[in-house]
DNA sequence: TGGGGTCCT
DNA sequence: AGGACCC
């Protein structure tokens, strides 16, 4: 993107960085408006996750235990936040609203609530356009926010020489388009300024010491009354550029709000590291301009740990290089995680206190990496070159995990694996499925109603906690292997294949970890990694059509052909495993050992680990009706042997009942509650037999593994309605 | 102390 | 495969 003249302004960046206020709570409270005025908390296990203002003005903490928070708030209102979905689909939302303001997508997330943003084209645009001759033409009236995105007033030019006057601006938000943008007042500096505002004399500020190319003025005289600005510094191009950086994170926040009702909180700045710091100046709502002279001291005020990129670790080390090797060290014997070291509180060190006394050889030498020291060495003299990476719309990796309290032994784990891999397929579909073709009257039907997907996982990873691993903290132990092809089937059902990926995948890995896997589990993570992205996932990046690129060759004309025919090659794999599953469900839950067969010769040709037996498959989703309730209230019983155990039939864990087994006798009751929402399988466990995973259906008597209940009570279902017609 | 993520080695 | 960092 360039426009004339353009390097001359092309020095400094401007980074504005977006903090969505105790977003959990905020989500929560979307949901439910009425928890908006109550104080609210956001749990995971045993703490709360955040917590709105409301109950951090009765003396909650974030990351406070429950039940401390509790003591101190007893009328508070706690929400379970274990399932990130919702919270992760409003993050993605908003992500994707900011994201279209910003010219090249230069907007980069970190975790879930933040977002940095180069602006600097932007802002450079917006001052050059004002230095040419169209300073009138691109003032407007102030406007509602509304109708600020397509402004008409522009023609009227009494309204334009007034609103001039009266120093009225306006940003604009398309290179193109003059009319899409912004009026603000050049008047007033909306937000926060770090120094204070009133304690800022600009008049006398030094020329800054560490940007002060940028600080000749350039002979632009702004045609305002205000005093503030008839300083000598409003003249200044950085101050100037600033400026219009906090009017415009102040349009982003309205937008925001407005639009999606969040509240968001703003630091602007020339750097990631200085937009991050003096967004959390002042935090709710609210937004901070870091002026540049003040860099320096503003920097040297803060704890050492809160340079983002200075954790735990690195911290640590600083503090014993200033402060000298603990004293007392670990006693005789004692594990790792009782070592003394420098708490930040008891022991703060300041960045003054590093930037002062140690040097730049001194960090190369205490940290491990002369990079790393090179890096650190700039943060404290507020450089950071770090550039804002624009966020892909494929995530690098998804996963699903839980804790427990305890977990133990190989048929524990194995209910567990099914339940997160049947959420991690699912948050495969929400993630990596391209999105449904917009249904518009003016677009013709789509050749397929088939989502694409944009990237496929290569590598299946499961990763442990063992419950008391002598460690200071996380200790995760994790194997990987390839995830097989089988999970791209688009119309089979989460249960199904996740019952197929761990019975072929994640237990033998889980065997694999040996000791481990036996143990007593804290913890269990499943992911996919190793995304490779495909060319739907290519375009959808770069806002083309996903159905042209398919549609015709030729519209790829790029030189990439090979990739181009892979991918097809990938569609018609997919594909294929995909009839195969539909020919199998066309045949019943019998499970034609053949046709499951052929499954495996398909989707396993590449695969490292086929184990166990194949059992056939059973849960096999075909398109329905969706007036029809399959399935509801339908009964299905648990067996178990006199012992009140399922019995290991066939050696391999797998666990299906044989409906003939004369000793068997019912141990749990199941009923399907909605077809729709597997979730809400409603068991009751009569016995309270954790071991229970097979069940036998009272119509047919095939055994069917508990993830696909829900499937097998659907073909039912079918079956019904077909001998009806 | 949760349930996620990123990149580097 | 693990470790450091981020929220």
């Amino acid at each position: 993107m360039a426009w004339p003249g353009m390097e001359k302004y092309q020095n400094e960046r401007i980074i504005i960085h977006l903090d969505y206020d105790c977003f959990y709570a905020s989500v929560v409270e979307n949901e439910r408006p009425g928890l908006r005025s109550l104080p609210l908390g956001i749990q995971q296990k045993n703490i709360l996750a955040t917590c709105n203002y409301v109950a951090r003005a009765q003396g909650v903490k974030k990351l406070q235990l429950v039940s401390e928070a509790k003591k101190t708030c007893p009328n508070l209102v706690i929400v379970n936040g274990e399932d990130l979905s919702r919270f992760r689909d409003a993050s993605k939302k908003l992500w994707l609203y900011v994201r279209e303001f910003i010219w090249e997508y230069k907007v980069e997330r970190l975790g879930f609530d933040e977002v940095f943003l180069d602006v600097t084209q932007m802002i450079d645009f917006n001052i050059a356009n004002l230095n040419l001759a169209d300073f009138p033409a691109s003032v407007l009236p102030t406007c509602t926010l509304a109708s600020n995105l397509a402004c008409t007033n522009a023609d009227d030019d009494k309204l334009v020489e007034e609103a001039a006057d009266q120093g009225i601006g306006f940003f604009r938000l398309s290179l193109t388009d003059p009319k899409r943008g912004f009026s603000f007042s050049w008047g007033k500096l909306p937000g926060h300024t770090y120094p204070l505002n009133d304690a800022l004399d600009l008049r006398v500020l030094p020329e800054s010491d560490h940007s002060s190319q940028s600080l000749e003025d350039d002979g632009l005289d702004c045609k305002v009354h205000n005093d503030f600005h008839q300083t000598k510094h409003t003249k200044h191009r950085l101050h100037r550029r600033l400026f219009l950086a906090a009017h415009f994170a102040d349009f982003l926040r309205n937008s925001v709000k407005e639009t999606y009702n969040y509240t968001v909180s703003a630091g602007i700045s020339t750097t990631k590291l200085t937009a991050k710091l003096a967004g959390s100046v002042n935090k709710p709502d609210k937004q901070t301009l870091l002026i540049p002279a003040a860099t320096q001291s503003f920097l040297d005020g803060h704890e050492i740990g809160k340079i983002p990129g200075v954790g735990f670790k690195t911290a640590q080390v600083l503090r014993e290089e200033l402060l000298g090797v603990v004293q007392g060290g670990a006693p005789e014997g004692s594990s790792v995680a009782e070592v003394a070291f420098y708490d930040k509180l008891t022991h703060p060190v300041t960045i003054h206190d590093i930037r002062r006394k140690l040097t730049l050889d001194r960090l190369s030498q205490v940290l491990d990496s002369k990079e790393q020291a090179r890096k650190l060495y700039g943060w404290l003299h507020g450089v950071d070159t770090t550039p804002v990476a624009q966020t892909s719309l494929i995530p690098t990796q998804i996963s699903i995990e839980d804790t427990f309290r305890s977990l133990k032994g190989t048929k524990q784990a194995e209910q567990v694996l099914i339940q997160l891999v049947t959420k991690l397929i699912t948050r495969m579909h929400i993630d990596l499925l391209s999105p449904l073709p917009t249904p518009t009257t003016s677009t013709p039907t789509p050749t397929t109603s088939l989502q694409r997907w944009l990237a496929c996982p290569r590598t299946f990873r499961l990763s442990l906690r063992p419950r008391d691993m002598t460690g200071p903290y996380s200790a995760r132990i994790s194997k990987s292997a390839p995830l097989p092809r089988y999970v791209f089937a688009r119309d089979s059902c989460a249960e199904a294949l996740a019952g197929r990926l761990v019975r072929d995948v994640g237990l033998p890995l889980l065997r694999k970890m040996g000791k481990v896997g036996e143990g007593e589990l804290q913890l269990v993570n499943v992911a996919v990694v190793n995304m490779e992205e495909s060319k739907a996932g290519e375009a959808v990046m770069a806002g083309v059509d996903i159905e042209k690129v398919f549609a015709g060759k030729k519209v790829t004309a790029e030189g990439s052909r090979n990739k181009n025919d892979e991918d097809m090659d990938w569609e018609k794999e997919v594909r294929e495993i995909e009839r195969v599953y539909k020919m199998l469900g066309e045949k019943g839950v019998e499970g034609d050992h053949k046709l499951a067969e052929e499954i495996d010769g398909i989707s396993n040709e590449e695969d490292t680990i086929v184990d166990g037996q194949n059992l056939g498959i059973v849960g096999v989703m075909k398109p329905i009706d969706n007036q029809i309730e399959p399935g509801i209230g339908e009964d299905l019983w648990v067996k178990a042997d006199d012992n009140g155990e399922l019995s290991d039939m066939d050696g391999n864990g797998t666990d299906i009942v044989p409906a003939e087994a004369p000793t068997l006798r019912p141990i749990a009751h199941l009923r399907t509650k909605s077809r729709l929402d597997f979730s809400e399988l409603e068991m009751e466990d009569e016995v309270g037999s954790p071991s229970a995973r097979g069940v036998v259906c009272p119509k047919c008597g095939m055994g069917v593994l508990l993830f696909a209940l829900e499937a097998h009570a659907r073909f039912h279902e079918m079956e019904r309605r077909e001998q009806e017609k």
